[in-house]
Order: C-alpha cells, then sequence, then structure tokens
RNA sequence: UCCGCGAUAGCUCAAUCGGCAGAGCAUGCGGCUGUUAACCGCAGGGUUCAAGGUUCAAGUCCUUGUCGCGGAGCCA
C-alpha cells in the first residue's frame, strides 16, 4: 500500500504514489475516462481514471459509484493545470469503503434554505460550509492567541447559573437538582470577580438567549467572547476592543484568502480594518439618523437594524458609538460623572450593514450607586449580594466588552445571515439536528 | 408577538380567465480518452402541505390550520 496523504498536503507528493481517503463530492463520466472529484475534508482533488489503466472492477466502481459514497483512491500525484487545484490523482487502484446508499440529496445544483437547513448535517460537506467553518476557526483562534499575548487569563464562567444577569424573559430555565438554575446570557459578572482576583480576564464560551427574534442576526445559542479587567476606563476598551478586531481581521485575510476568494468576498474592504476606529456619541449618532433617516427619531430610543446600517455606511471601517442614555443600557454601567444621564457605555457597529459585533463600557465601581440600581430595576438583592462584595473590598475601575463570534463570522464571510456561521444553529422555536 | 410572501416530481421552479400536471437539474440505462454547472439519446418519477367549502370542473377561488421564508421589535 501507498503512503496516505492529505489533500491539503498533495503538492508534496508530486511525482509519488499516494493513497487517498475520502468522500466522492462529483463526478464526470466520458466513457472510457471518469473523473472524480474527491474530498477528504481538508481538500478537493480530481481523480483520474482510464479504462485501461486500472483493474476492471476499480473502473466500473468509478462508473457507477455515487455521490458521497466513501472511498480509498490510490494514485500518482501530477501536475495538471486542467485539474480544479492544479493537482490530479491518475488512478492506478481505487476501492469503496461504503456505497452511498440512494441518491445524495445536497447534489451540485441550487437548493433552497429549508432543504438545505433540514440537511445541515450533509450540507456541512459543501465547500461553501467548509470555507466559512475554516474561517470561523480561525477568527476564534486569532481572538484567543491575541487575548492570550496581551495579558489576559482564560477564566471561564459557568454555563448554568442561578440568577439571570439582565432580566429574566429571555433565560433558557432548566431544573437543577429541583431548583431552577437558567443558561448563561453572559459571563460579564463573573469577569468583574475573576478581573478583582486575576487583573485581566477573559472568558470564550456558549451564550443562551430565548429571544422571539427571528432576524438574520440572531441566535438562540451563540459564541461570545467577553475580555475584562481592572483599572480599565471606557478609553481603554475601545483602544482593546480595536486592537483585537484588527487583528482578528488580518489574520483572517493573511491565512484564509483560499475561503475568502470562494465565498467571493471583497476583501478591499477588511483590508481597511486597522486602527483607529472611528468613534461618536450616542448624540452624534442621534443627528446622523435624523439627517439621513427618520427626522423624528427621539433621544432615548434605541436604535434599530436599519438605523445601524445608516449610522456604520459614514464609515469605512467599524465605528464605536458611546456614551448611550444611562436609561438604555444595564444596570451596573458606569454613569458619566458629570453627565449622568449617559453612561460609560460603547458599542461596536460593524460596516457594510452588520450591526453590533460588540457591546461593553465601563462597569460601576459604586456600592451605593449599584444598590440604587438594583431597586430602580426591580432586581432582588440576594442574588447579587456576591456582585456587590466586588464594591466592597478594593473596589477600583473596570471595563470590559462582549463580541458575538457568529456576527463577526458573519460580517468578514458578508454572510446574509448568521445561521451558516455556526456548524448547528439554534433558532428561534427550531431544533433539528 | 406583529406585518408580508410562500408550500406543485428527489431538488429549483412553471402551469394564461377556474378547463389534459410541465421543464431544467438529479436518478437509472446507453454513447463519448480531458471533464471540471460536461455533452448526446432513452426511461422512470406526482395524495399539487392538511382539513373543509364553492363549482359541471380547483394546483388555481373561499375558510381554518400546519410548516417555511423575509421583515419589525429586542439584543451580541
Amino acid at each position: 500500500m501507498s503512503e496516505p496523504a492529505y489533500i491539503q498536503d498533495i503538492g508534496g507528493y508530486e511525482g509519488k504514489t499516494v493513497t487517498v481517503q475520502g468522500w466522492v463530492a462529483d463526478k464526470t463520466d466520458k466513457g472510457k475516462l471518469q473523473f472524480l472529484r474527491v474530498r477528504d475534508g481538508t481538500g478537493v482533488i480530481q481523480a483520474t481514471l482510464f479504462q485501461k489503466a486500472v483493474p476492471p472492477e476499480a473502473f466500473d466502481l468509478a462508473k457507477h459509484v455515487a455521490q458521497e459514497s466513501s472511498v480509498v483512491v490510490t494514485g500518482e500525484v501530477r501536475k495538471e493545470p486542467r485539474a480544479p487545484g492544479g493537482y490530479e490523482l491518475s488512478v492506478s487502484d481505487m476501492h469503496a469503503v461504503q456505497l452511498a446508499r440512494g441518491e445524495f440529496p445536497i447534489t451540485p445544483k441550487e437548493h433552497g434554505i429549508e432543504f438545505l437547513m433540514q440537511n445541515r448535517h450533509l450540507w456541512l460537506r459543501s465547500s461553501r460550509q467548509h470555507a466559512i467553518l475554516r474561517i470561523r476557526a480561525t477568527i476564534i483562534r486569532a481572538i484567543r492567541n491575541w487575548l492570550d499575548d496581551n495579558g489576559f487569563l482564560l477564566v471561564d464562567t459557568p454555563i448554568l447559573t442561578p440568577a439571570a444577569v439582565e432580566g429574566t424573559t429571555t433565560l433558557f430555565e432548566t431544573d437543577f437538582y429541583g431548583e431552577p438554575a437558567f443558561l448563561t446570557q453572559s459571563g460579564q459578572l463573573y469577569n468583574e470577580a475573576n478581573a478583582m482576583a486575576f487583573g485581566k480576564v477573559y472568558c470564550f464560551g456558549p451564550t443562551f438567549r430565548a429571544e422571539k427574534s427571528k432576524t438574520r442576526r440572531h441566535l438562540s445559542e451563540f459564541w461570545m467572547v467577553e475580555p475584562e479587567w481592572a483599572f480599565g476606563t471606557l478609553d481603554d476598551y475601545m483602544n482593546v476592543a480595536e486592537q483585537m478586531v484588527s487583528y482578528v481581521v488580518q489574520t483572517v485575510l493573511q491565512e484564509r484568502a483560499t475561503e475568502l476568494k470562494a465565498l467571493e468576498r471583497d476583501t478591499t474592504f477588511l483590508e481597511k480594518i486597522v486602527p483607529p476606529f472611528p468613534r461618536i456619541s450616542y448624540d452624534e449618532a442621534v443627528e446622523i439618523i435624523r439627517a439621513r433617516g427618520d427626522a423624528n427619531f427621539k433621544w432615548g430610543d434605541d436604535f434599530g437594524a436599519p438605523d445601524e446600517t445608516l449610522i456604520s455606511e459614514q464609515f469605512d471601517r467599524p465605528v464605536f458609538v458611546h456614551h448611550y442614555p444611562t436609561d438604555m443600557k444595564a444596570f451596573y454601567m458606569a454613569p458619566d460623572p458629570i453627565r449622568p444621564a449617559v453612561c460609560l457605555s460603547a458599542d461596536l457597529l460593524a460596516p457594510e450593514g452588520y450591526g453590533e459585533v460588540i457591546g461593553g463600557g465601563q462597569r460601576s465601581d459604586n456600592l451605593e450607586y449599584l444598590e440604587a440600581q438594583l431597586l430602580k430595576h426591580n432586581l432582588p438583592r440576594a442574588p447579587y449580594e456576591w456582585y456587590l462584595d466586588l464594591r466592597k473590598y478594593g473596589s477600583v475601575p473596570h471595563c470590559g466588552f462582549g463580541l458575538g463570534v457568529e456576527r463577526t463570522v458573519a460580517w468578514i464571510c458578508k454572510l446574509d445571515h448568521v445561521r451558516e456561521t455556526i456548524a448547528f444553529p439554534r433558532m428561534l422555536e427550531k431544533i433539528m439536528q
């Protein structure tokens, strides 16, 4: 038996005979000549079988093998400009591991989204999904690398939580030994405890929101990275976030050019993603909306999707919108000391209409203010007692933010919908595979 | 939760005014030594989402329901 090889390394085997183990992605029958496109998860290579060059059983197999049958193909690696990828396998022998039973649902032709989502477990085998999920993996690795290299310690926060962080209507409830427990909406409050212990920390994990949101930017289960650090201010947060996001985008440009090209992503937009990012206040954002969109937009209202698009369209880079009205944001956001009606928060809006990819800001370090905020938001004190402790024992200014992985992937890949950015999306009231 | 659109062959879709259920792709068989969205020929393939109603006649019109898609609100 010849040397086993992965398709991604095939260029290093030119002139040698190798064995590729994979699946039949596609084929062309030319009579006495068969072309198979074989996929092994690392890539696709064209395997060419001439009738007189292979055993009769192998040729018969190639002629009749159905799409997505698993096969082992042995042949000589040849440089071949006519083949996709530039290399081709001149097959000397081939056998099947398992012949696909019946027709593979996902053909090289077009399909509707409903059908594709029903067959998500099989759709993952297609080249477009490969490109997206490889870029996702690179984005996650780049985020981790940047944080690890910049002094942030990974301290993961719990997924099962006893109480709501920001209200209860959007929580998934579970039965925890007979007591209600909720799937986490954010690691934020725990992050603050960790930041007071370790200085600079981050958590990275799944997050759950039972929101009745049925849009192209919402998932019920999504991944979020949340850095949090002591002695950090609103400006520090924006500096860190723009460095991290720029690093992520540049890493994808360097390492995933093939995948971006497969997605037909215009990378000129991505190449511009370098610090500094423009920063505007909520007040200024309202002016933009009033001037170019809704003239009657009320100060204190949250931005809708069209408003966010309008704002982000004014810039060629992601834009921070800071100093939101205090009443609009979570109870723990620090109010501006000079103008308490606004708080030291900022969201990062991605370009090209992708909306909010980061939310964050400076947290209040004041015990009395937080006690008052709990009352104002009708939150019970007992579950937050430990959180208030953080303001009793060496409270310091601190800040942090949360970046939504799926929205970031959708933006960088320029996808219509976040459902393709994760292998098995969990969407509103829908859980299939 | 609200608004809009849709459901016909395995898939993507067509079917005029209410009048014989169609195409392309996929599949099967045959042909072809450079295909790569191949090409050429032949063949098979239908509870028109469900239930009810109007009609001589319903894929088409009406009612209800189910599911899907798009958008809004809310959020990352």
